[in-house]
RNA sequence: GGGCGCUUAGCUCAGUUGGUUAGAGCACUUCGUUUACACCGAAGGGGUCGGGGGUUCGAGUCCCUCAGCGCCCA
C-alpha cells in the first residue's frame, strides 16, 4: 500500500472487524503447542487462562471490557513471548438471573407463569431463549479483541459441563461431605429459593424499634387485667416473630431480670407460655437487655435455641405468609402480620414504644427484598476441610493473590466460613443427583437410575432442586478442560496459571474455585489470582441506571475505538483498586491511536521514499554504529531502556505503569524529537539509510511492546510497515518478522552496552538547549516563521554542538547559515539577548525584534533560580548526604552543582 | 466491633526494593496551519503530595497517630 492509501487519521471502524476477522482465521488465538496434534511438546510449559463467564443472556458491561482488556493483555504478551497459550472462553447459565429473565418475558408476551407452564416446557423454553440470545455476549466479547480460543468454548450447562457436577456431587456426597438436612437458611420469599449467606447484603436502614411486655405468667390465676402485674421488656424490630417465639433470655448477671430466670412468660396473643432463660449471649445495655429467642426466623436465636434445647418453631411459610402456628393471623403476609398482631398487643395493653431505629437489613442480591431466616430442608457442603486446603494453599504460597492484601481478606473469610447451602428451588440449573423412593430412601449416582439402590423400587423420583450456579463454576477451570476425563487438554493445560478477575468475587467466585480445585484434582487450579477493581463513573459514582451514569462500553467503542478504551482501562488503573473512567480519558486515547497512526504514516513514508538508486552509505551501511546520528543512538537508547522497564513492570504486574510508559516514548521522545529530526537526517544522503532503519526498528519494537493493549491499530499499521519494508532496500531488516503482529516476537530486554549514558546527556544538553531558544522566542513573540541567526559559546561541548548544528536549527527555528560556534568569545556579541545552558552560552541577535531593556530582569530571575539550586545543592552536600548516600548519586549532585555554577556565572557575566 | 483501601495541580488519576525542590490526561493562557498527525505542534501558568509526630544523610513513598470518604466482614 503506498502512501496516498493511507488515511490521514485512523479509521478503527474500517479496521477492527477485518483484522479481528485475520487472526481469528490465522488461527493465532489456539494454543501453538497443542496436546491433540501432531508435534505436541509436552515439556513445554503453557501459559492459561480461563475467562471468568460471564452470564449467557447478559450484555457487555464496562466489568466485561475490563476483564477481557487485562486478561487479553496478559494472553497475548505471554503468547509474544513465545509461549503456548490457552484462553477458555465460555459462558455461565447464571440460574437466578436467567430465570427471572426468562420469566419475566413470559409474563409479558405470553402472560403466563413458570408455574403454569410446567417445568419441562419451561426450561425448553429457557435453552431457546439461551440459543436465540446466548452468542449476544461472545459477540461483544469477540469485539473487545480477546483472543481466546473458541474453539474450546464452554457452557455451564453443557454435556460435558453437565457431566463435571454430577461427578463432583456425588464424590462429595460420597465422601461424606455433602449433606441434608433442615437447617436455619437464608429464604428469598419473592423468588421463592434459599440463597446463600453470601447471597445476602446488609444495609444500614432506618427501622422501626417495637418495645412490648412479656409478661410472667403469675403463680396463682390472677384477677389483674391484661397487660398489668410483672412483665419483662423486650424489643424487637421485626414484632410478626413474636408468634415464633420459644423463650425470653435474658443475662444470669442482671439484677433487673435475675428473679425471672426459670420463670414463664406468655405469648402475646397466642398464650403460649415460654421459658426465661439465662444466656451471656444477651447484652444487658443493648434494648431492653432481654432477647426474645425466635430459633426458626433469626441465626443467633437459633444457636441459642440449641444450647438451651428449645422447640424450634417456624411461622412463615415460602411466601413468607403466617403458617398455621401463627394462630389467627394465618395466611396474612408478614408485614401485615405484624401490623395486626401490633394492633391486637396495643389493644391488650402490652404495647411499651414505638421508636425509629438504624440497623442493618439484609436484603437479596437478587430483587432487594428482605430476606428471612427459615428452618428449610437443603443440600449443604461441609465446608471445612475444603476451606483448610483452601488455606493452606495460599498460606504456603502455591497461590499468590494481586495485591497480596487481599490475602487477608480471603484468609478471614475462609477462617469463618459456615456450611454452604448449595440447594437452590429453581428450575434452571443442574438438577440434583438424587433420587427417592416411597421409602425414603436415597439414591446418589453418576448415571441417571432406573431403580432405588437400595430397595430397588422402579417408583423413585428426583430431587426438584437444582445447584447453586456458583457450584459448577467452582470447577471451571478444569471442567472446562474436560475433567473429570483425563483429556489431554486437561493433562497439558491445567493447573491454568493465572485468574484474573474483581475482587468483588473473590468469595463467591475464586476461593470456591481453589477449594474445588483442591479437592478433585489435587492440585491448585492456578497458581495467580490477579484482583482488579471495580468501575465507577468519573465521580467515583457506582454506575447505575437510575443515576443514569451507566457508560455502554459498546457506544464507547462505537464512537472512539476498541483500543481507545481498552488503553483507558488498563492505564487508568491499578490492581485491586477501583477505577473511575471518564470519557474524556478514552478521547485522548483515540487520539493516541491516531497519533501512532500518523507516526506510522510517516515512517512508511520515510520507507516508501527510499529507492534502490538512492545513495547507498558509506561501508556496509545497515547496523554499523559508527553511522548513526546522535539522535539515532539516543532514540536507541532510550528504547532498550523502555523495553528493560516494561518487561519488569509486567513481572510486577504493574501493566498500567508499563502502558503509560510506552505511551510516553512513543508520543514525547519518538514522535516529538526523533521524528522531527529525522527529517533532517533524511535530507542528507550520509546519514538517510540509518535514519530509516532507525524510525523502522524503533517503530516497529514500539509496536510490538503496544500491541497488547492496543491490538487493533498496533495490527493494522505493523501490517503496512512490512509490507512496505519489504518492498524497499532494507527489506532484510523483515526478514524474521512473521506475518502478523499478535505472533510477533515481544521485544527482550538487554543490558547496557556501555555507550548509552553519554549520548543521552549529549542528547538531553541538545534538548535544552533548543527549548530554552523556543522559549525565549515565544516569550519575545518572534514569529515562529522567522528563522534567525545565533551565535554560540560552546565551551568544551564544541565538538557536540556543531555535530549537532542542523539539529538545533531545525528544531530551534534558526537559520543555519548564520549560526556561528566558537569554543569561548572574547567579548559578548552587542544588541543580542543571551541564554545560559550550564556551561552554553548562546547569543540571539534580536535587536529590532525585542525590547533588549527588558533583557535584564528575565536574567536576573534566571540567575535567582540559579542561585537558589546552588544553595540547595551546597546544603546537602555539606550535609550527611555526601559520606552517606552511595557515590554515584553524590557525584550526580555535584554535577549539577558544577552546572548551576556555571550558568550563575555566565549569567553574571551578561548582566555586568 | 474487626479488617482493608483512598485522601497528590481546578477535575480524573499515575507515581513498588525511600534517592533529591513531584508526573499524565482534561481544563486554562499565548502563539502557530513547516507535505505524519488540529484526534496536531510550540511555549506557559497551576501542587507546603489530608493534618500532626517519628525513623533516616534523605519521606508522596516506611512507622505511629488523628480526621474525612469508601469498601468488606461480623
Amino acid at each position: 500500500m503506498t502512501k496516498q492509501e493511507l488515511p490521514k487519521a485512523y479509521d478503527f471502524k474500517s479496521t477492527e472487524d477485518r483484522i479481528y476477522a485475520m487472526w481469528a482465521a490465522g488461527g493465532y488465538f489456539q494454543p501453538t503447542n497443542d496436546p491433540n496434534k501432531p508435534g505436541f511438546d509436552p515439556s513445554i510449559k503453557p501459559f492459561v487462562i480461563s475467562i471468568p463467564p460471564p452470564n449467557v443472556t447478559g450484555e457487555l458491561h464496562l466489568g466485561h471490557a475490563m476483564f477481557v482488556s487485562v486478561e487479553d493483555l496478559m494472553i497475548r504478551y505471554h503468547r509474544m513471548k513465545g509461549v503456548p497459550t490457552l484462553w477458555v472462553p465460555g459462558t455461565d447459565h447464571a440460574g437466578i438471573a436467567t430465570q427471572l429473565m426468562v420469566e419475566r418475558d413470559l409474563l409479558k408476551t405470553e402472560e403466563v407463569t413458570r408455574e403454569e407452564l410446567g417445568r419441562e416446557e419451561f426450561v425448553k423454553r429457557t435453552w431457546e431463549w439461551k440459543k436465540k440470545y446466548g452468542d449476544i455476549i461472545t459477540t461483544q466479547i469477540r469485539r473487545l479483541g480477546a483472543s481466546c480460543d473458541w474453539s474450546r468454548e464452554r457452557f455451564t450447562l453443557d454435556e460435558g459441563l453437565s457431566r463435571a457436577v454430577r461427578e463432583a456431587f456425588v464424590h462429595l456426597y460420597e465422601k461424606g461431605l455433602i449433606y441434608r438436612g433442615p437447617r436455619l437458611i437464608n429464604w428469598s420469599p419473592g423468588l421463592k429459593t434459599a440463597v446463600s449467606d453470601l447471597e445476602v447484603e446488609y444495609n444500614e436502614e432506618e427501622a422501626t424499634m417495637y418495645h412490648f411486655k412479656y409478661m410472667i405468667k403469675p403463680s396463682l390465676p390472677s384477677p389483674l387485667p391484661q397487660g398489668e402485674g410483672e412483665y419483662i421488656p423486650v424489643a424487637t424490630i421485626r414484632p410478626e416473630t413474636i408468634l415464633g417465639d420459644t423463650a425470653v433470655a435474658v443475662h444470669p448477671e442482671d439484677e433487673r431480670f435475675k428473679k425471672f430466670i426459670g420463670k414463664t412468660v406468655i405469648v402475646p396473643i397466642l398464650g403460649r407460655e415460654i421459658p426465661v432463660i439465662a444466656d451471656e449471649y444477651v447484652s444487658m445495655e443493648f434494648g431492653t437487655g432481654a432477647l426474645k429467642i425466635t430459633p426458626g426466623h433469626d441465626p443467633n436465636d437459633y444457636d441459642i435455641a440449641h444450647r438451651h434445647g428449645l422447640p424450634i418453631i417456624s411461622m412463615l411459610d415460602r411466601e413468607a405468609k403466617v403458617n398455621e402456628n401463627g394462630g389467627k393471623y394465618q395466611g396474612q403476609d408478614r408485614y401485615e402480620a405484624r401490623k395486626n398482631l401490633w394492633a391486637d398487643m396495643k389493644a391488650a395493653g402490652l404495647v411499651i414504644k414505638e421508636e425509629k431505629y438504624v440497623t442493618t437489613i439484609p436484603r437479596s442480591q437478587r430483587g432487594g427484598e428482605i430476606v428471612e431466616p427459615m428452618i428449610s430442608e437443603q443440600w449443604f457442603v461441609k465446608i471445612e476441610s475444603l476451606a483448610q486446603a483452601g488455606l493452606d494453599a495460599v498460606k504456603d504460597g502455591r497461590i499468590k493473590i494481586v495485591p497480596e492484601r487481599f490475602e487477608k481478606t480471603y484468609y478471614n473469610w475462609l477462617e469463618n466460613i459456615k456450611d454452604w447451602c448449595i440447594s437452590r428451588q429453581l428450575w434452571w440449573g443442574h438438577r440434583i443427583p438424587v433420587w427417592y423412593c416411597p421409602e425414603g430412601h436415597m439414591t446418589v449416582t453418576r448415571k441417571d437410575p432406573t431403580q432405588c439402590a437400595t430397595c430397588g423400587s422402579k417408583n423413585i423420583h428426583q430431587d426438584e432442586d437444582v445447584l447453586d450456579t456458583w457450584f459448577s463454576s467452582g470447577l471451571w477451570p478444569f471442567s472446562t478442560l474436560g475433567w473429570p476425563d483425563q483429556t489431554p487438554d486437561l493433562k497439558y493445560f491445567y493447573p491454568t496459571a493465572y485468574m484474573e478477575t474483581g475482587y468483588d468475587i473473590l468469595f463467591f467466585w475464586v476461593a470456591r474455585m481453589i477449594m474445588m480445585g483442591l479437592e478433585f484434582t489435587g492440585e491448585a487450579p492456578f497458581h495467580t489470582v490477579y484482583l482488579h477493581g471495580l468501575i465507577r463513573d468519573e465521580h467515583a459514582r457506582k454506575m447505575s441506571k437510575t443515576y443514569g451514569n451507566v457508560i455502554d462500553p459498546l457506544i464507547v467503542m462505537d464512537e472512539l475505538g476498541t483500543d481507545a478504551l481498552r488503553f483507558t482501562l488498563l492505564v487508568g488503573s491499578t490492581p485491586g483498586n477501583d477505577m473511575n473512567l471518564s470519557v474524556k480519558r478514552v478521547e485522548a486515547n483515540r487520539n493516541f491511536a491516531n497519533k501512532l497512526w500518523n507516526a506510522g504514516r510517516f515512517v512508511i513514508n520515510a520507507i516508501t521514499s527510499l529507492t534502490p538508486d538512492s545513495p547507498l552509505p558509506q561501508g556496509e551501511g545497515l547496523g554499523v554504529r559508527g553511522e548513526y546520528t546522535l539522535a539515532d543512538s539516543w532514540i536507541w537508547a532510550k528504547l532498550q531502556e523502555l523495553v528493560r522497564d516494561v518487561e519488569r513492570q509486567f513481572q510486577n504486574f504493574q501493566y498500567g505503569q508499563a502502558g503509560q510508559q510506552i505511551y510516553d516514548f512513543i508520543w514525547s521522545d519518538f514522535a516529538d524529537w526523533y521524528l522531527e529530526i529525522a527529517k533532517e537526517q533524511m535530507k542528507n544522503d550520509d546519514t538517510r539509510y540509518s535514519t530509516v532503519e532507525t524510525l523502522a526498528r524503533v517503530f516497529d519494537m514500539s509496536l510490538r511492546m503496544l500491541h497488547p493493549f492496543t491490538p487493533f491499530v498496533t495490527e493494522e499499521i505493523w501490517g503496512h510497515l512490512r509490507s512496505s519494508i519489504q518492498q524497499s532496500p532494507i527489506s532484510n531488516l523483515t526478514k524474521d518478522w512473521p506475518e502478523a503482529l499478535i505472533i510477533a516476537q515481544f521485544p527482550e530486554p538487554r543490558d547496557p552496552e556501555g555507550w548509552e549514558e553519554a549520548k543521552i546527556a549529549g542528547f538531553e544538553l541538545i534538548q535544552e538547549t533548543v527549548r530554552s531558544i523556543r522559549n525565549l522566542r515565544a516569550e519575545k513573540g518572534v514569529a515562529p516563521s522567522r528563522k534567525i541567526a545565533a551565535t554560540i559559546s560552546a565551551g568544551n561541548k564544541l565538538d557536540l554542538l556543531e555535530n549537532q548544528k542542523s539539529v538545533i536549527s531545525a528544531l530551534a527555528g534558526l537559520d543555519q547559515s548564520l549560526i556561528s560556534i566558537f569554543q569561548s568569545l572574547t567579548e559578548k556579541p552587542a544588541d543580542s539577548a543571551a541564554l545560559v545552558v550550564g556551561s552554553v552560552e548562546i547569543y540571539l541577535p534580536l535587536a529590532g525584534m525585542v525590547d533588549l531593556a527588558s533583557e535584564k530582569p528575565r536574567l536576573e530571575k534566571e540567575l535567582k533560580e540559579a542561585e537558589s539550586h546552588i544553595q540547595r545543592l551546597e546544603t546537602l552536600l555539606n550535609s550527611g548526604f555526601a559520606n552517606k548516600a552511595p557515590a554515584a548519586l553524590v557525584q550526580k549532585e555535584r554535577d549539577k552543582l558544577a552546572a548551576y555554577r556555571d550558568t550563575a556565572e555566565k549569567i553574571k557575566a551578561q548582566l555586568k
